[in-house]
DNA sequence: AACGCCTTCAACCGCGGTTAC
DNA sequence: CGTAACCGCGGTTGAAGGCGT
């Protein structure tokens, strides 16, 4: 509420009046409601004019449908909400109206702050553009099973018919791939690891469900090193690895760019890199 | 406490499409 | 048909607040 521009310019208006700018008072919101309620909505300027609000018309429309109107939902996104948002912008594009009709309650302008703020700022992290089909396909692979994971546990845990997730059909829902279908099978050898099958490119990512991963702090000389995590084989035994006191030079590190590991996406640069964990 | 950097999001801007005259 | 006004959309801005040092 208190967010946004507060430094209030103004630009003449008709008969030495003058237009405001900037954060709207509760003065003017009341304003505002007052004549839709009576009056409707639409036509804008006229509505600014005979409201006695000394503001544009598009202020005005601005000011109602992102924030006063009353069916407006505030809080945060839920997943269900992230994962309809994720599956119409792969869809759509950046047309922001059109996803938001799907979402009731949110506004066009809050799905593309979402998509600003959260969904590119994970394309920075990871090095890639959020246009990409890089960055795409991680969404798909990853991003979007997690939240359909959270959504079931939202589930579970209000254990109400009615939840949010009854509104679409999980099962139906088009959007992740079949991880299945693309996870590289690992390789029964030491050493072998679990490369992509596409060797050309360093770029493409080799989804891995965490589980077929052995995963674990990075050993080094003489101690565990904190918050690292390597990944490696499946056909590694942990526990062997560190009884034989193998470093991580030593290990064979999957030729993955990211994984899941409970809650943290992590990030591989190369194979034997340290990763990088992402907040997601 | 003070400062600087970063993130969030309300609000503005410009443009293209539509409508009214 | 031309044009001005209006409307809606997507991109951008910038202040507030959070957070680390």
């Amino acid at each position: 509420m208190s967010r946004g521009r507060s430094v209030l310019k103004s630009t003449s208006y008709e008969f030495g009046s003058e237009l405001r700018r900037g954060p709207w008072t509760l003065e003017e919101d009341n304003l505002l409601i007052q004549y839709i309620s009576c009056h409707g909505e639409g036509r804008w300027n006229s509505l600014a004019k005979f409201a006695g609000l000394k503001r544009t018309g598009k202020s005005c429309r601005l000011r109602w449908l992102n924030y006063l109107k009353p069916d407006i939902k505030r809080g945060n996104l839920t997943p269900h909400e992230q994962l309809t948002i994720l599956e119409l912008h792969s869809k759509w594009g950046n047309r922001w109206s059109k996803i938001a009709q799907h979402l009731p309650g949110r506004t066009d302008n809050e799905i593309k702050n979402y998509w600003r703020t959260r969904v590119q700022k994970q394309a920075r992290q990871l090095k890639v553009d959020s246009n990409s089909k890089k960055f795409l396909e991680a969404i798909r692979t990853f991003w979007m099973p997690r939240l359909m994971e959270k959504m079931e546990q939202d589930s579970s845990l209000t254990s109400s018919p009615s939840s949010s997730i009854s509104s679409m059909d999980t099962q139906n829902f088009t959007a992740p791939s079949p991880v299945s279908s693309q996870v590289p099978q690992p390789s029964s050898k030491p050493g072998n690891g679990v490369n992509s099958s596409d060797n050309n490119s360093s770029a493409k990512i080799s989804p891995l469900p965490a589980e077929s991963l052995v995963t674990g702090k990075i050993q080094s000389e003489n101690s565990l090193e904190d918050n690292y995590y390597y990944v490696g084989s499946p056909s590694y035994d942990m526990q062997e690895l560190e009884a034989q006191h193998i470093s991580l030079s030593e290990c064979h590190v999957a030729e993955i760019d990211w994984f899941w590991n409970t809650d943290e996406l992590w990030q591989f640069r190369k194979p034997g890199e340290v990763g990088v964990c992402l907040d997601i």
